[in-house]
RNA sequence: GGAGAGGUGGCUGAGCGGCUUAAAGCGCUCCCCUGCUAAGGGAGUAUACCUCCAACGAGGUAUCGAGGGUUCGAAUCCCUCCCUCUCCGCCA
C-alpha cells in the first residue's frame, strides 16, 4: 500500500497512477482522503478522552492509598460515565480505521516516470532482445517430445491429482534438477543468500505480500490449519523480515530460493495450458532483494541482467519488455518481463517477471531500517523469477532437438547432467 | 496427540490489581575523570499512531505472545487462540 502522507501530499499523482493502471474509479482517492480525515479527528477525541480518564484513576488510586473513599466514590462516577463515551468512540475509530485500510489496499502503487503508459499488452516496450527466434518448422513442440521418450508423465499427473500436477521422469526430472542447480549456484555467486522456506505460510504472511485480500482465489488454502500454499516464494521470502527494523550494515539483503509454486489458474485453458505452458504445480527459482530505496532501481536493472544472464548462458533467444502501466499489476512501480523463444510452439513464453515495488510491500509488512539513529524508513523489496522452471524445460527441449528427435545438454548444463544427449 | 512449566524492553530478569513513569543487571551511545589501558562517575537508550511546531522539538494514546472480557484502573484476574521448554507417545 501507499503512504497515506503521500497520497495526502499528491492526490492528482495517486489519481493518474488508478487511471494509468486501467482502473475507472478515481474518486477512491478522495473517499479515503475523507475518511482520513474523519478518522484522525476521532482518534485524537478518543486519545483525549483516554488521558483525561487515565488521569482520573490514578487520582482515584491516591485517594484510596490515603483512605479518602468518599472523594474516590466521586471520581469513579466521572470514569464511569466517560467510560461509555470512549467505548462508542472506539467503536467508531475502529469503523473508520477498516474503512481507511480496505480504500487505502485498493489504491494501486504509482509507476516510475520511465515506465510507458499504455493500457494493453500491445502498448508494452520491446527493451531488448537477444538471439535470433528460430523459425525452422521442422521443430516439435515439447510435448511431442516429452511423450516419445516418456520424459514427462501428464497422464499420471491426473490420475494422482489432477490436471496440472504432471510427473518428471527419469531424464525429464534430471533436466530439472539440474537447472535448479544451476540457477541457484549461480545466484550464490551473484551474491545473493540461498534460503529455503516453507510451502506454506500463514494468513499474515499473505497479506503482507499482498495475496489477501485481492488474489485470495490465486492460492490453494488448508483451512484445518489456516495455511496457503504458495504461489511463489516471494511469499515466504519476502515476509522473512516482516515486522523487523533492519541495519544499514545488513542492507542490501539478496536471497535466492527455490520452491515448488501453486497456482489455481481458474479460467485457464486451450493452447495457453497445453504441454507445460501453465501449470498448478511448478518450479521456480526465485530471487528476492531488499534495499535502500535510493538503491531500489539500479537493484532492479541488476536482477534484470542476472535473470537475462542465465537465458544467454543456456543460448536461448529471448526479449525482455518494459511492462506498461496497464499490464503491469497493481502492486508494481516497474516490471520487466523476460519471454523466452519457443522454437516448436513458434510463440514467446515468459519465464521471469523482475519488478521493483517500491516501498508498497514493505509498507505494508512493517519491513524498515534504521537510516540515522532516529530515523526509520520503509525500505524497498524487488523479486524476479531466475527462472520459472517448465517454460525453460520446453524451450531447451524445443531448441535443442535435432531432427532424429534426440536432445542435446545445453554446455552449462553438463557438469549435472554428465552426457551430451539427454 | 497427552501431562506439566512458561512467554515481560536489544539481552538477562523482577513485578502477580493503583506508591511502576516496567525494578535491577548486561549491552550500546554520549559526556566527565584518571597521562594511555583497566576501573569509576553522570546522562541517554523501543515501536506505531495522533496533536501542536517553519524547524529543533513538545505533548498525548496504545503496546509486557495475540485477541476478547472483568474493573474507575490490568504486565498482574478470567476466557479463547498461538508459540517455546521439559517429560511421555508417534515418527523421516
Amino acid at each position: 500500500m501507499l503512504d497515506i502522507n503521500f497520497i495526502k501530499e499528491n492526490p492528482a499523482q495517486v489519481e493518474k497512477a488508478i487511471r494509468d493502471k486501467g482502473e475507472e474509479d478515481i474518486s477512491i482517492v478522495q473517499k479515503l482522503l475523507s475518511v482520513d480525515e474523519e478518522w484522525r479527528t476521532k482518534v485524537h477525541k478518543g486519545d483525549t478522552l483516554r488521558s483525561e480518564s487515565n488521569t482520573k484513576s490514578s487520582k482515584i488510586g491516591e485517594l484510596m492509598g490515603k483512605g479518602e473513599k468518599e472523594k474516590a466514590q466521586e471520581i469513579i462516577k466521572e470514569t464511569s460515565a466517560m467510560k461509555e463515551e470512549i467505548k462508542k468512540i472506539d467503536e467508531e475509530v475502529k469503523a473508520l480505521q477498516e474503512e481507511r485500510e480496505k480504500l487505502q489496499l485498493r489504491i494501486p502503487n504509482v509507476p516510475h516516470p520511465s515506465v510507458p503508459v499504455g493500457a494493453t499488452e500491445e502498448d508494452n516496450e520491446v527493451f531488448k532482445t537477444w538471439g535470433e527466434p528460430d523459425q525452422n518448422e521442422w521443430r516439435k513442440p515439447h510435448w511431442d517430445l516429452t511423450e516419445r521418450h516418456g520424459w514427462i508423465d501428464f497422464e499420471r499427473g491426473v490420475k494422482v491429482t489432477g490436471a496440472g500436477f504432471p510427473f518428471y521422469v527419469g531424464a525429464g526430472a534430471q533436466l530439472q534438477r539440474a537447472l535448479i542447480n544451476y540457477f541457484i549456484n549461480t545466484a550464490v555467486d551473484n551474491g545473493y543468500t540461498e534460503l529455503q522456506a516453507p510451502y506454506f505460510v500463514n494468513e499474515d504472511s499473505a497479506r503482507g505480500t499482498g495475496q489477501i485480500p485481492d488474489k485470495e482465489d490465486m492460492m490453494y488454502v488448508i483451512p484445518r490449519d489456516g495455511f496457503f500454499t504458495i504461489p511463489t516464494a516471494e511469499v515466504p521470502v519476502t515476509n522473512f523480515h516482516r515486522d523487523e527494523i533492519l541495519e544499514k550494515g545488513e542492507l542490501p539483503i539478496r536471497y535466492v530460493c527455490h520452491t515448488p509454486c501453486w497456482r489455481r489458474e481458474a479460467g485457464s485453458y486451450g493452447k495457453d495450458v497445453r504441454g507445460l505452458n501453465r501449470l498448478h504445480q511448478f518450479d521456480k527459482v526465485e530471487l528476492v532483494k531488499i534495499v535502500k530505496p535510493e538503491d531500489s532501481y539500479d537493484e532492479l536493472e541488476s536482477l534484470r541482467e542476472h535473470a537475462e544472464g542465465l537465458l544467454e548462458a543456456l543460448e536461448l533467444p529471448y526479449r525482455t519488455l518494459l511492462m506498461c502501466t496497464g499490464d503491469m499489476g497493481f502492486t508494481q512501480s516497474k516490471k520487466y518481463d523476460l519471454e523466452v523463444w519457443s522454437p516448436g510452439q513458434q510463440r514467446w513464453l515468459e519465464v521471469s517477471s523482475c519488478s521493483n515495488f517500491e516501498g508498497f510491500q514493505a509498507r505494508r509488512m512493517q519491513l524498515r531500517y534504521r537510516k540515522e539513529e532516529k530515523q526509520i524508513e520503509i525500505l524497498h523489496t524487488l523479486n524476479g523469477s531466475g527462472l520459472a522452471l517448465p517454460r525453460i524445460v520446453s524451450a531447451i527441449l524445443e531448441a535443442y532437438q535435432e531432427e532424429n528427435g534426440k536432445v542435446r545438454v545445453p554446455e552449462v548444463l553438463k557438469p549435472f547432467i554428465g552426457r551430451d544427449y539427454l
